[in-house]
DNA sequence: CCCCGCTCTGAAAACGTTTTAACTTCCCCT
DNA sequence: AGGGGAAGTTAAAACGTTTTCAGAGCGGGG
């Protein structure tokens, strides 16, 4: 760094034009690389902007290219560790580009969301994703059909992570995890295990990710032959102060089932401490699992079985997907595998009228 | 919505001008409400952005304002639930200032870091906000200094959470937690439950922060009368991996301690999983204890002691102190206070030569 | 020897906004 | 009635880049 470095406001491209001995055009030229410019005048200029500690202005750039490279994720809070890794993976996948990736949070409020997009059309976002399941009313198609036609013709593309496009004919992708099949197989799992009498806690009426899970856990129960009485599905919501209310009320009456799968790994831990603090033992008098796989599931007590949703490549498919084809391929819709992991959560339910021996 | 939304390119101030039949001046005025206009004349013109969707352009009023009010937040990771806390601090505190936000990674590696200051430098970020410890070398020193004299010369502030500023004459602040009080109330704790011999597992030499809550944890045992060596630390870094590793190479030895304090909660999470894997039992055979009561340090195996620093307040922090004296007051350090938290992961030390009585 | 074309460089326009300075009106005061 | 403001509005400059267009210098081919 030089020593007359300037001590009042920003070093300009024309200062540096100046030191260089050359315009502002070669400058230009030579620090954005568009055009080539001879080896012995390049050096000058790098070497100008060097002493100077020049630093474009990204502003002044964005302005007259038109845009610029980035991309913003929405999410409920970045402390869920789920939305964590999936902002891990867009921000990823975009540094990676040399995008820069912004991310807002919203804290579920509908209105901070439209705040949101609309600061990023403010800013020039090429790339919009929303990530997390809402519930799916009137109010939410409207305001994503407004989200998605607004960037669209600024030239910007829209992706929604586990929610639904409003319709087929918006101008937006949707990329998410098969929550059926994900349900489905981990209920499958309790089922083989010999559970019959098994409740789902964490439902969302209305939340898209969650009912579906709610389908492929009800689908499972089907496919083993159990009437649809035997569902029994608690709609708590999500939190892990949620999971911990529901299964203390749970516990309360007299025991109707031997398992409990929870709308995702939070809803477990709150379930979990719940039954602890009721004095019962996991997997011993109950089995329970969980859903998303968050790095911590492991050191649960006691470590979780759970269905893992790789996080981090929703994020990195999200921007894979969204910027590989140039063309408008939109609309269209992307499933993303998951697949369970088996830890200490599950045994086979105690026999009927007496502890199970050890 | 408007039926005549342009179909091309953006909406600018212009057109907005011409259909409300007012200069590009009164529009701005009305826009950015920094000067007052007749309520008829203003009502033409919000109707007018209104019925064209218009969105300023940000850069170009960034450009104009010489830059922007924008925060800029740079961690080692979002996943861990200690950084996502101070971010969602950040977060918080600056869209209440109605501030932007940006976050971005570094995974560690200084080169990354430098690389986004310097991206930060180009947006125009008046706030940078660099938190987590480091070691502390030339390098960082030398790296540390650029950073806040370009920001200083930029009329942008430095703060830094968690790590030392180079040199009382840098303009950065710093806000960080009482390490080495935190360390010496958690340790202390454990000498008073009884435990003599107690390990720090997780020493990272050159890491500020790591290095003052071994200071902390020695300064306990030299409190209580204990010998300097009475004091052992594993240097084996952060990380559950690290603890986890750490934790069962301490176990194959014969145990000669009681008890464990952790570098950090992740740290205490691989060590209680070895200790589990290992066959025994904590609290029964070993105490443990961590460090920033992360979210779900109580959903561990068992819940865990530990003491808290309240991470989302000291992100909060860090943009208070910053913005809120205008003068110069930089060079200043902050310390927060932190507690301990009690739960179940500590008893007394069993009695030598048999198991403690139930 | 002249002209063409190529390479290198510079002047100026453009990007979309804010803001300063100036210019009308119109009203009130003397 | 004339002059001084105040109120409302506008034209134009400025912000820091990129890019287009054109000019200058120069070597080579006819």
């Amino acid at each position: 760094m030089g020593s007359d470095m300037a001590s009042k406001g920003r070093v300009t491209i024309r200062e540096v034009a100046e030191r260089a001995g050359v315009s502002v055009a070669t400058v230009s030229r030579v620090l954005s690389g568009n055009y080539p410019v001879p080896p012995a005048t390049r050096a000058r200029v790098l070497r100008a902007a060097r002493d100077l500690d020049y630093v474009a202005n990204a502003h002044a750039r964005a302005l007259v290219g038109g845009g610029r490279k980035m991309v913003a994720v929405v999410l409920r809070q970045v402390t869920s560790p789920f939305y964590a890794q999936v902002a891990e993976g867009v921000e990823a996948e975009a540094a990676a580009r040399g995008w820069l990736c912004l991310v807002g949070t919203t804290g579920g409020d509908p209105a901070r969301e439209l705040e949101f997009v609309q600061l990023m059309r403010e800013e020039g976002a090429r790339l919009v994703i929303l990530v997390g399941g809402v519930v799916e009313d009137d109010a939410y198609r409207e305001r994503v059909a407004h989200y998605a036609q607004a960037l669209d013709a600024a030239g910007a593309r829209l992706v929604l992570c586990g929610r639904p496009a409003p319709d087929p004919g918006i101008p937006a992708l949707v990329v998410e995890f098969d929550n059926e099949a994900g349900a489905r197989a981990i209920t499958a799992h309790l089922l083989s295990a010999g559970h019959r009498r098994i409740v789902f806690l964490g439902g969302l009426p209305g939340n898209t990710a969650l009912d579906a899970r709610v389908a492929g856990y009800r689908a499972a129960l089907a496919e083993h032959g159990l009437p649809a009485e035997a569902a029994q599905v608690v709609d708590c919501g999500l939190g892990r102060a949620a999971g911990h209310r529901a299964m203390t009320e749970l516990l309360k009456n007299t025991r109707e089932f031997t398992a409990v799968v929870a709308g995702d790994d939070m809803v477990a831990a709150g379930a979990l401490r719940a039954i602890t603090d009721a004095g019962l033992r996991v997997p011993h008098d109950l089995s329970v699992v969980g859903y998303n796989d968050i790095p911590l599931a492991e050191d649960f007590n006691p470590p979780l079985t759970t269905v893992r949703t790789p996080a981090e490549e929703l994020g990195r498919a999200a921007v894979r997907i969204a910027l590989r084809d140039p063309d408008h391929t939109a609309g269209t819709h992307h499933l993303l595998g998951t697949h369970i992991v088996v830890r200490d959560s599950v045994q086979p339910p105690p026999t009927d009228g007496g502890p199970t021996p050890a």
